[in-house]
DNA sequence: CGATATGTTGAGAGCGCTTTCAAGGAGGAG
DNA sequence: CTCCTCCTTGAAAGCGCTCTCAACATATCG
């Protein structure tokens, strides 16, 4: 089994030049390409990445970094669902992809990337309002793409959803569909999406001539904060007919509250979630929501790195994807 | 910022080779190093990894391989919880990871990974009877560690627990706490787990002068299946007053049946799992069932095939990991 | 004091690939 | 038929690092 290029080079009777022209599609006439690829076949050559690596500067690996708690990455299906979208698409253009969770502090982590000197770019999650890990990385000399973006990041390149807007949007619904006493339990306090979903619900609020004192009620994404929250608001007598929960998490979590205390969805109270996860349709009731296509934005991520890579002169990329409401029987009048 | 290895030579005073030797511990007098060390720290240089790799032929980087259906593999706390141990010890070796999940074809996934061509080593996950991966991956010119293992694959290295015996302690336990009818509703057909713990059940009732036939039921670990089989086994009127589940997955779902009919865990049906993933003590009542320290595996393969890597000359490692039978509420008599 | 062992260093040969550069050949224009 | 252009190809210069080898300096020993 021949190795290098020199030995393939050999085998067909040319120079190593022009092996590693038919192989990277270079200018070769047909009839030195036909015999090539032959002796390229039966040979199964692989090239050595990190040969051309060193010669190209590509290594056509790129780094995605979601530094969340570890036991979050997986049980939060966000993370999974944009991993997937991610994996996927880098995998048909063919790129590899190195991972990294949150099992090292930020700075730990930057440094375990940018020591690894062998990425081309590199796809990070920018939730968190002040991350030193995505400043780090965005300052540092590698292209990089944002999962959702801060105030400060409107010079990079990201992906992102108008949170405010989608809140807006399904806090609207909510009162459109007769609601009067809506309460949000809102996001991580600490994260860019928790702030701006919090700011639309005031916003659809206020529009409607309502005061939104008081209705903001402060969660974390999590399953359980969405039942406790909820649980509290009942233990408390407070008298409400609609949640809007930051995520369809802890939307699920408010559904155990509420079904714990007997309290029917939608009847009594309606409730609204955001992400549009795969499970949400499966609540019972179906859960109304927003719908991010969060494998989309994951996909978006990759191609959006790919295509910078490709042509780095045409500057930083911001892709806002749309959003859907989603009305589900949770939310029926 | 000086860039390159030569650069620091110059900035220091000494020779390429020296400097080389600084960086990766070769013998330096004490005076030279200290003079690099200062050039290293105040010029924050970093290697080039392609060089180093060229140069080498080590990357530092290691796959992983789970090939199982996209939704699985997060859905699945099995997976994320390996993942999580695996990406554990590797950082903290500070070698990087690429990974594969199933989104491509085992074929396109085997060739994308031996394409790499930079991978030092792969850790798989092993558990399906027939597959072409793994026997790929094996047939290569890569050291692998597998999680789990083939009856074919004695003579590899791997990570496993011994299924068989696991089993068949959790089935006496069921046994000696007076269960009489006692069913268990299998992992995957085509997984090794799967067959071999029903091989324990079906052993350990044959030790215990019980008949075995028609005592296990198909399922493939996942909740759905534990959930259909269980609330099969209701609506047919068989009398069952323990069932020993594949894994947690299958159990839960096991659980949502029994309260669907309103059939009480553990007083008139105990249930049992395999796996003790972070769910199984919290579910209501909390579950009895095979601890094997999923995490701890991944740590273990992890470990395994650095070692590996490390000394390759001393052949195969195999690992049998212990498990552990944790009796909970769900199996009190 | 010369000979041998020990420790430290630099020169240089690659690792396998990409990419210029220039040479050679073929074809078209004048 | 000659000149120029375009196409195809090979030679060779690196990419940045590791590692062997030999040279030199110093230390040890007889």
């Amino acid at each position: 089994m021949a190795r290098t290029l020199d030995d393939l080079a050999e085998l067909s009777g040319v120079s190593r030049a022009t092996v590693s022209r038919v192989i990277n599609g270079g200018p070769v006439s047909e009839a030195t390409r036909q015999r090539v690829m032959e002796v390229l076949e039966s040979t199964n050559y692989r090239p050595n990445l990190a040969a051309r690596n060193l010669a190209s500067g590509k290594s056509g690996v790129v780094g995605v970094v979601m530094h969340v708690a570890a036991p979050l990455t997986f049980a939060d299906a966000y993370f999974a669902e944009l991993l997937t979208g991610i994996c996927d698409s880098l995998s048909s253009q063919a790129a590899g992809m190195m991972l990294w969770l949150g099992n090292r502090t930020k700075e730990e982590t930057l440094d375990n990337i940018l020591g690894m000197g062998m990425l081309d770019g590199v796809i990070v999650t920018a939730d968190t309002i002040d991350d030193p890990l995505v400043d780090g990385l965005r300052a540092s000399y590698m292209p990089v793409v944002l999962v959702g973006h801060r105030r400060a990041d409107r010079d990079a390149s990201y992906v992102d959803i108008d949170h405010e807007a989608a809140a807006m949007g399904i806090t609207d619904h909510l009162i459109q569909t007769g609601r009067r006493h809506i309460f949000h339990i809102s996001g991580r306090l600490n994260s860019v999406s928790g702030r701006d979903r919090a700011i639309g619900f005031r916003s659809a609020l206020k529009k409607a001539g309502r005061s939104s004192d008081g209705a903001v009620l402060t969660g974390d994404y999590t399953d359980e904060s969405g039942y406790e929250v909820t649980r509290k608001l009942i233990a408390d007598g407070v008298e409400f007919d609609a949640l809007f929960c930051g995520n369809d998490n802890a939307a699920r979590g408010a559904y155990r509250a509420l079904a714990q205390a007997g309290i029917s969805i939608p009847d009594e109270v309606a409730v609204a979630g955001f992400d549009d996860l795969d499970f949400a349709s499966e609540l019972d009731p179906p859960l109304t929501t927003v719908r991010q296509g969060v494998g989309d934005i994951g996909h978006e991520a990759a191609r959006t790195l790919l295509s910078l890579l490709d042509n780095p002169e045409t500057g930083p990329r911001r892709v806002l994807l749309p959003t859907e409401l989603v009305v589900r029987r949770s939310t029926a009048e």
